[in-house]
DNA sequence: AAAAAAAGTTGAACTTGTTCAACTCGGGAA
DNA sequence: TTCCCGAGTTGAACAAGTTCAACTTTTTTT
């Protein structure tokens, strides 16, 4: 099995594999994605993913830890991921979680090759798109629409992390929690209370009292 | 005292005036933070400075309120603004502060055209450099380059984003007030305690506390 | 300059969420 | 199979932050 990449990741060796079936079809899900930010023609859809390798990530692996320098930037077709800092008390906080149809990124780190504060790791065996940052910079000089692309996508992004800011500080733990589950079943059921937690800036035991108080 | 719709501006009409003095030299604050993002050549930044229109906002003024659709983005050239929601329980939740240097949207609503989320409103008397969303699709269209300026300024604004959610989950609301001091001494000088404290997620009163427990 | 309206302070009672420790349970590795 | 580890639960004591109300100070309006 062909060995592509390879991942210095702090003390862990990791090495992705290509994935041995074909995928073609999987592209399908990038373009899908991609179509409903902008209306490309199929041509510039394949000028866009023949820069996206596929690979896949083992469950518990790790895509970046903190400290390294992020060297992709990704999308996840299959499975689930959580990115995450460890701050100084020990806790790990999740930014977010990334499962099918997500973007995968430390876009700090990727853009300014600076250390990263956050740790990528698959909560299950998945399958991503990845691509470097040579390419990523070639693509966006072959194809100018890609600049509009990724304009409009980070300006959504923004919006949803504006939106969950005001949710933190509107909301108890409570109707944070269920917000979550109402907003991302297919997510929510993949995760752990403790992974849960993370997400929702609380401790788990707390989490695990607040299932209790709605039975 | 929370803040109740009196201020309906779905109804009200402002009337921001064109400035008396000019402003050419306006323009450079401008050109300064674009330069800061791409480097682009003096007739690229003409052409894009070309299109964004000083205007004056008094004190107090309201540059946009929940409900109402986002007509404009905008530049702060000299003043400070709160762009804030009201929640249900009549918090007023701020999002950021733009100072002189800052931007000021409501990216949601320009976008989309949909009733925006948001105030925003003026702290003092202000210069702001707007543009309409026509302006902005020609500008977008007449130079391409202006889609990569923009692209990388939202990833630079989601970033900041991220770092500020991860603050709030990990940090104290002392530390995030010592925080916030130490990382925009210009714009915190302007600001009343409540105002700081609408920004930190906090009640006042506990800001009050944390204040006087450092002395 | 006086009056009115905000901003800020303080204390007490309260709610939300944390920490620590002890326990149960289920699943994966040897 | 057994062992063990990590996830989840629960309780008690604690810390962080809110709410309300009364008060003082500062700012704005007239």
């Amino acid at each position: 099995m062909p060995l592509v990449f390879d991942f210095k990741l702090g003390f862990q060796y990791i090495a992705l594999t290509r994935p041995t079936i074909l995928i073609t079809m999987s592209y399908d899900v990038l373009k899908q994605n991609i179509k409903k930010n902008l209306n490309l023609s199929t041509e510039e859809l394949e000028g866009i993913c023949k820069y996206y390798k596929p690979f896949d990530v083992k469950k518990k692996e790790f895509l970046l830890t903190q400290g390294s320098i992020c060297k992709f930037e990704g999308f996840v077709l299959e499975g689930c991921f959580r990115i995450f800092t460890l701050d100084k008390k020990g806790n790990e906080n999740t930014l977010y979680f990334a499962a099918k149809d997500w973007w995968l990124m430390d876009i700090d780190s990727f853009m300014n090759q600076t250390p990263s504060n956050l740790n990528i790791q698959a909560l299950e065996d998945s399958k991503v798109l990845l691509i470097n940052r040579r390419d990523k910079n070639a693509l966006y000089d072959s194809l100018p629409v890609v600049e509009k692309l990724f304009r409009i996508m980070s300006q959504k992004a923004l919006v949803s992390w504006q939106r969950r800011l005001i949710r933190n500080h509107c909301f108890t733990a409570k109707e944070r929690y269920f917000h979550f589950l109402e907003t991302y079943p297919d997510i929510s059921s993949k995760l752990t209370d403790k992974q849960i937690a993370g997400y929702l800036g609380i401790s788990h035991e707390f989490l695990s009292k607040i299932k209790k108080s709605e039975k």
